[in-house]
DNA sequence: AATTTATATTTGTAAGACAAATTAACATTT
DNA sequence: AAATGTTAATTTGTCTTACAAATATAAATT
């Protein structure tokens, strides 16, 4: 006669469904690339309808963990998820938090400082031919005048990245990754100039130099160099935006005015 | 004649809408407890069915920007991100790093290390009595003999994260909030004898007094030994629960068996 | 043989209905 | 009058059914 109903489940049941595939894709029942079965038949094996195995699947694609295609050899996949589509993620998170606890990007400007330096210890120990080779390969990219900025920025974050890499510590480089991304909106804003691309590459190509000379502490200077560098240059951008902020229109329509 | 179609939108149309509310909350215009339109009103402002809404709704609701709630007051809130909310969902995303890249623990515990150093060392610098004061109550928790292992453990965690705030740098707290939570299971695996609950909390005491007297390296000499303390303890119990999973039978019925 | 055309499969979207939870107002009883 | 029980209204949660759009495979046609 007793009831066992016990603490009801109280979480809904698309949050249930994708609490268990998310726990599949984690423990390694569902491995990278593998296809789940189809939006129908998960409804069937779960005894749910089909509304709700896809409000599911929408909480597994929002993290990143799945992707979908259409048509007959089409279906829902696991994502295989590398350092860089995760740290999008994160980034997504530290932009976030960021932006709601009005936290500064110099302060997030100066933990990157502090962080990158660590990397850059290690990677004076523990840095690889290949990672040089990598690290050349970028700052060749950068010594190029006829890219446009968005290319010059993409390649300055390989670069550092690559510093990263060198430290061959993965899940600090992991972090780094987030952080470097965390900032490039600050890096767009500043690297339109040709005088200011130089001086950049310049230290890109000190710091590399310092790094194959295994000299943490020169490579450290020149970091904080870089990193003081792009802080003023921010502060200033800001300044000019401001005043271009005041006079500025509504662009978008506001979905929620009355 | 020109048709300016252009690039058709090929984002489907409940991530579309998604990302219009997630840039609403990013930017500001729906602030923290802003209660949104209904399901039934977000359907008719943005031109769609209500299922694509609440699909839409699920991804924010999976990011952990909102929350739901049912009847005539209830609705859908936007949710105040603090460092805990966050950090606890950048837990899982590294959580899944660590699991699907075969990094061991001992990896992390290595950045967690270098990372933590690093705090201590500003936390010498920056600590306020009032930092000091959190980290005596913790402390305090942890000399009780009665309380249980996950209380333990819990009071451990609010101690090491009250070591990163004293830091002053939000953004380092925020990323080691994260280390600390990606290392619980470690904690939890090993905190459950007195006699290691004793040097833990030793440590901590000692740990406490060197920020106290901003003796920075002392202090980081302190947290390494505690950290290759728990790292050695982990390796021991890893080596005994290898020998319990050969004999261990599936508890879970498999969704996705034949 | 190459190209085009059907066709089947699978996700994406829509509409309508009902269930469950929860609040607010109302009625009832003490 | 106050406490309590009841009802009604509102909102999210779920189900059902249907159709649209994309796309790979197989068939048909040139």
């Amino acid at each position: 006669m007793s009831l066992e109903i016990g603490p009801v489940n109280k979480a809904s049941l698309s949050k249930q469904v994708a609490d268990q595939l998310q726990e599949a894709i984690l423990e390694g029942t569902l491995k990278a690339d593998d296809r789940l079965p189809t939006e129908d038949d998960l409804a069937k094996r779960f005894q749910v309808s089909r509304p709700t195995i896809r409000e599911a699947l929408k909480r597994l694609a929002a993290k990143n963990l799945i992707r979908s295609r259409r048509g007959p050899a089409g279906g829902t996949f696991v994502n295989h998820l590398g350092k860089g589509e995760l740290s999008e993620h994160l980034t997504t998170a530290s932009t976030l938090f960021v932006s709601m606890n009005q936290i500064s990007l110099t302060e997030v400007s100066s933990t990157r400082l502090e962080m990158e330096s660590l990397c850059c210890q290690l990677a004076c120990q523990n840095r690889t031919p290949s990672d040089l080779e990598l690290m050349e390969a970028e700052l060749e990219q950068q010594q190029n005048r006829n890219i446009t900025s968005e290319e010059f920025c993409a390649a300055d974050v390989r670069f550092h990245r690559a510093i990263a890499d060198a430290s061959h510590n993965r899940m600090l480089s992991f972090i780094m990754y987030t952080l470097i991304e965390a900032l490039q909106p600050v890096a767009n804003m500043i690297a339109y100039r040709f005088r200011e691309r130089e001086i950049i590459t310049a230290q890109h190509k000190r710091l590399l130099a310092s790094i194959k000379n295994q000299d943490s502490n020169l490579a450290t200077a020149i970091l904080k160099e870089q990193i003081e560098y792009l802080d003023q240059l921010h502060q200033e951008a800001q300044a000019n935006h401001q005043q271009k902020e005041s006079n500025k229109t509504v662009s978008a329509p506001n979905i929620f005015g009355r």
